[in-house]
DNA sequence: TTTATATGAAACCTTTTGGTGTTATGTCAA
DNA sequence: TTGACATAACACCAAAAGGTTTCATATAAA
């Protein structure tokens, strides 16, 4: 099927619980490492390794002021998520299509 | 955050460009595991594990029929990972709320 | 300028993941 | 009953993931 998914990343990002739950925190404020880092049982270079692969799947952007780098949420990114799982919304209609035909055709 | 997340499971298993394929691949009907593990580059024995990762997520459901054991998609679960994903459509408002504040401000 | 702070980066370790090949089991068909 | 087929189950392996500690660098503040 398609090897090359652009999708990819964003699911790879996705895939971990510690990389969502910075997701929802930056949902409520752009925030630096550190203060991220503060919130895990884990320590500083490991929260790091986590924002980098959020990076790659383009989730968040990270911005530079003075020697402070604050992260952001990128909802664009989350949106090609969504796009590749409504995809499924048809098939969900088809079956329940499907259900009531097999309903009415019972009566 | 949370630790017990009941998402995890099924975003583990669409972590995978293999499994979201055959998630694709179900959408079309159901299948037995050697129909779709001929579409695959891989061996049987891979396929079955994707397909044991895909039903510990609960993505898919299978049915014994005489030797042969059908894969069938499950959309309700994928409506777990949509759920989780929506949250995130608050927050893509606010940010073009601010944005459009900002630029009235601007006049 | 010195010191503290915020972060990046490298080397390393253990567990999980995604694959392989081989063998065993249950079912259909001749 | 014998043979072919559909699949499960195992043992094994290399690479990736997720974490650690240690060290380096740039900026702010005293």
């Amino acid at each position: 099927m398609n090897i090359q998914d652009p999708a990819q990343p964003i699911f790879r990002a996705l895939a971990d619980p510690t990389r969502r739950a910075i997701l929802a925190m930056l949902a409520s404020g752009d925030r630096p490492i550190g203060d991220i880092a503060a919130k895990f049982d884990m320590t500083r270079p490991a929260v790091a390794k986590h924002l980098a692969i959020l990076k790659e799947g383009d989730l968040i952007s990270v911005e530079a002021i003075g020697r402070e780098r604050i992260n952001k949420l990128n909802p664009a990114a989350l949106k090609t998520a969504q796009d590749w799982l409504n995809h499924f919304d048809h098939f969900w209609d088809d079956r329940l299509s499907k259900l009531k035909q097999a309903v009415e055709e019972k009566k």
